[in-house]
DNA sequence: TAAATAATTAAACAAATATTTAAATATAAA
DNA sequence: TTTATATTTAAATATTTGTTTAATTATTTA
């Protein structure tokens, strides 16, 4: 869990993770995208894949890297309760 | 934004969170609900108002928190795409 | 007004984090 | 089979973060 909002807390991760919803991207474009060396890159890569936030595959030389649904479940029951906390119309007479 | 994020990066700040799901409470209850010194909470419990996930008001001595809708809107607007990317039907045939 | 209570602010420090350069691994192309 | 390309892993370091103890502020009660 901890993971998970270690992962989301770095601005470059969110980056990288808003930059693949355009689809899946190997790891030499997703660096183009920052100014940031190779190895830093890959080392956010590294801790959004713990995160279960993105997956790879290989294509020959290369990473592809995609979205992986199950880091975002995660978050999202998290925050549940707290939508129920602000949706729910809390009772103005005691029952 | 970045100031959300680091705010539920911490476990014990996300445990207070879900603490005042219960409802308003003072910094000492909150406090005693954890193994951890008054000043530490205080920390706390200034970055998770600094996020705006919380918000206090004054009853004498005592401070009273509760949970402020401002932060958590800023973590579902973040949220928002990836819900789309994962919920939305991607198109089977080219059109 | 003096003592007690509730809570924060300040200073200090150990642990965790993001970044860089350099080295290593794996695949592809010549 | 050598060279180039894509990417990661390792080592080093500066910065940020969470915690503690000690001091401070504000309010209540005796």
């Amino acid at each position: 869990m901890d993971i998970v909002f270690k992962a989301i807390n770095d601005p470059t991760r969110r980056e990288i993770l808003r930059f693949l919803t355009h689809g899946p991207q190997n790891a030499g474009t997703i660096a183009q995208q920052f100014n940031m060396t190779k190895p830093s890159i890959s080392h956010h890569l590294d801790l959004l894949k713990q995160a279960q936030l993105i997956d790879f595959s290989k294509k020959g030389q290369f990473l592809v890297y995609t979205l992986n649904k199950s880091g975002f479940e995660s978050i999202h029951a998290w925050f549940q309760p707290f939508t129920l906390f602000f949706e729910l119309p809390k009772p103005k007479i005691r029952l």
